[in-house]
DNA sequence: TCACTTTCGTACCACTTGGTACGTAATCTG
DNA sequence: CAGATTACGTACCAAGTGGTACGAAAGTGA
């Protein structure tokens, strides 16, 4: 019901919208209760949908520097970070959002913050990760690469310079010295 | 004369930014012929501000350390990029500006590249830099993590923390062993 | 079959967007 | 001071924005 949503990231306009998907505006503002609720609604799917996909990598059970690996590859290389991902695409255009929408961005940058801090966290109780790094800006650097990367990859820049860059920030991670 | 246009990055309308100057739209349009022409006088002359301070921390004489730790407090702290980076809130927004701005866009882009190459190259003759990173795929490291610390500065991200990771990204370049 | 409720979409609303036609006022030239 | 020229700004334009009033169609009960 709001897969059609995501062909228009952040310029598209309900109007637009609306028009290309044969759908009514009053029949999309009686379902979602306006625009805030049709963002909301739209990055709440696409959250389910992705966040799934990058928790996924993190249990991977090959250990931390194959994890690291499979973020690298997704965020630069995933056919479905093509268009660039639709959370990095709202958090950049926060403001343009209503209150609803702005909560749930927020919402879901912490978590991304935990899910990584708890990665980290696993990693270094299982002894596979070593770094003199603290945790938590540990997470908030991988948080901040992986952001950089996928904005990178939706403007344009060639998957294999977005990966080169990624893989060098996160050796700070990996490198025995730190 | 286009001063006040810095007051309004990327959202500004025209019609707000005529009504908040004084300035009245049929003049505004004789005198940069068009939003395209507005929005690269503006770029210009910010570049032309910014542009000019970056070159100077990169040519400063401390070695070449001491410049990294300029740009590192340049991009995280120094209230001129209090607001954002005008151009990297512009290049964000690249695909909502006329040609001539995007073309500028991309001349200011690749201008940086080739200040940050022609800056690591100056220091690795001076035997500053040793990194094993090619002279290339390090300035646009070095770019990629400026504009990142500039667009998280602009997003609301503490100083504290931005200049936490984007010290730690730096040390890539400065680490011994590399 | 009839009355009632509920869903749905046309056609509108006020407002903002970038952009300009044209009359007026100021300035220059003689 | 008169006449030509230039600069200026009111008031408009079409198009698009998010949002809704209201009549028609469809479903639901007896």
């Amino acid at each position: 019901m709001q897969a059609y949503w995501h062909e228009g990231p952040t310029e598209v306009s309900i109007n637009a919208l609306c028009a290309r998907s044969g759908v009514s505006k009053p029949s999309l503002y009686r379902a979602f209760g306006g625009e805030d609720g049709l963002t909301r609604a739209a990055l709440t799917a696409y959250s389910q949908q992705v966040l799934a996909e990058v928790l996924a990598i993190l249990d991977a059970p090959d250990g931390f520097d194959a994890a690291l690996e499979g973020l690298v590859h997704y965020a630069s290389e995933s056919p479905l970070s093509d268009p660039g991902c639709l959370f990095v695409k709202m958090r950049a255009a926060r403001e343009r959002f209503g209150p609803q929408t702005q909560d749930l961005i927020d919402a879901l940058g912490e978590g991304a913050i935990a899910a990584y801090v708890a990665f980290l966290d696993a990693a270094r109780a299982r002894g596979e990760w070593a770094g003199r790094v603290p945790t938590d800006l540990a997470a908030r650097y991988l948080a901040a690469q992986i952001e950089a990367a996928l904005a990178r990859r939706a403007a344009g820049v060639p998957p294999d310079e977005v990966r080169a860059v990624l893989s060098l920030a996160l050796s700070v991670l990996t490198a025995p010295d730190r």
